[in-house]
DNA sequence: AGTCGCTTGATACAGTTGTATCAAACAGCG
DNA sequence: CGCTGTTTGATACAACTGTATCAAGCGACT
């Protein structure tokens, strides 16, 4: 198998891991048994951990913002304001899936929390992406119901941080996956840019997973070794 | 020294261990040095380190809900809606402390999110008292500003979610402390039931600091991975 | 005086982690 | 053929984890 293919089916598997048993659970070891390949072999291709947790971060980030864009490209043909509010309400873990990776986004903050540089600056990158994407929505939506001269940034920071938290509220079970889509609604339809006469009820299942809100960070020192880079 | 006196005397420590380097850094053995005492105390008061993780939680969570109260009594003579106001301002990691809970309340969701059933369990009590805190704040603004018939704990568990999401991005650094401050105004400004006559800029600092959204969880069991897989 | 709760120290053990090193294959390619 | 990249296995090591056990001291109370 060429070197290309093989680090991939590593990087999946370790994903696999994180995503079901959390981040921690990822070590050298459970990525080379879920993988189906020795230990010697993630050390051959990612020398450290601390390359393994990077690799892991950029292939996590890089598969959302593609399944982004796809998304938002599969609804392109209704408006901006159910559009937007299709969207906000596929990032929230309603499926498996969806789970799974908000699981990996919650370790992936936490670590961004606590570790300082990379792990902060890989985590922000993401939430940049989601933020740029979520603005662009909005200033399509505000400028079609006729009200400009709005902060589509703000309002973008605003919606990704009650998105986060209600994500974390259903993932811990306090709120179900309906009331979260509820709230989502309640939030959008109080905005004043935000066009409530597209129709507000039809939930139809997602064509493809957008990601999560969270996701991404990276890195864990964790010994004293100094990575050696590597990627790529 | 007394016995209740010497638990809490290493609870308090644990917390500090949990608070500054997170909640993953908890060990039995770090908790005995943070107190100064010897490894073999910590096993004596908590037996076993899920004993430990449970008293920290509950500590952690009993001590989050007394602060709110005494936040609250403490600015009780300003109108409901200002009372509001502040008080979610005063949640979001401002100061050095602030941030110390926040870290402790995202390893914890952290956990409550993996781990099933004890974690999970206490970590929506707390952010149960937190729903019925800001519901109780909510109904009153709504009554001062003469809109009744409002939803007030889905308008609370709104107001959370953003107030948990604004936090995790403030830690991470995407945002700032103002900018946060501000986004929650704008939120709060955008309410039907939220009076802005009430005054909008004074933003003091906190009499006493008030919890965190999320915190609280509990019990990790650790070990018991299933690293068996192999497929392929 | 003796019992009981509290406290310490040293010390052990099994398990998991990241990391490292050895020899030995097997493939493709010049 | 040898060279190079890939792959494995066994195997080690030091550091860390939770847990456990031992003997021994301490203070206070009855």
């Amino acid at each position: 198998m060429a070197g290309e293919d093989r680090r991939e089916q590593i990087l999946a598997a370790a994903e696999r891991v994180a995503t079901v048993d959390g981040l921690e659970a990822l070590t050298m070891r459970s990525a080379a048994a879920a993988a189906g390949v020795s230990l010697r072999l993630v050390q051959y291709y990612f020398h450290s951990k601390a390359g393994l947790l990077d690799a892991v971060l950029t292939r996590f980030s890089e598969r959302g913002y593609a399944d982004s864009r796809s998304w938002i490209d599969a609804i392109a043909d209704t408006s901006a304001a159910r559009r937007l509010q299709m969207f906000a309400r596929s990032v929230l873990p309603t499926d498996d899936e969806g789970r799974r990776f908000h699981r990996l986004g919650v370790s992936f903050a936490s670590l961004a929390i606590r570790e300082s540089d990379l792990a902060q600056a890989a985590y922000r990158a993401n939430l940049a992406v989601l933020e740029s994407v979520l603005a662009g929505m909005i200033g399509d939506a505000a400028a079609e119901s006729g009200s400009d001269r709005i902060d589509a940034v703000a309002e973008a920071r605003l919606l990704m941080s009650a998105l986060h938290g209600l994500a974390t509220m259903t993932m811990v079970g306090q709120i179900d996956e309906i009331e979260a889509a509820d709230l989502v609604d309640r939030l959008l339809l109080g905005r004043t840019w935000f066009d409530a006469t597209v129709g507000s009820q039809p939930s139809e299942p997602s064509p493809a997973r957008a990601n999560n809100p969270d996701s991404v960070c990276s890195i864990k020192p964790s010994v004293s070794s100094e990575s050696r880079a590597r990627s790529r």
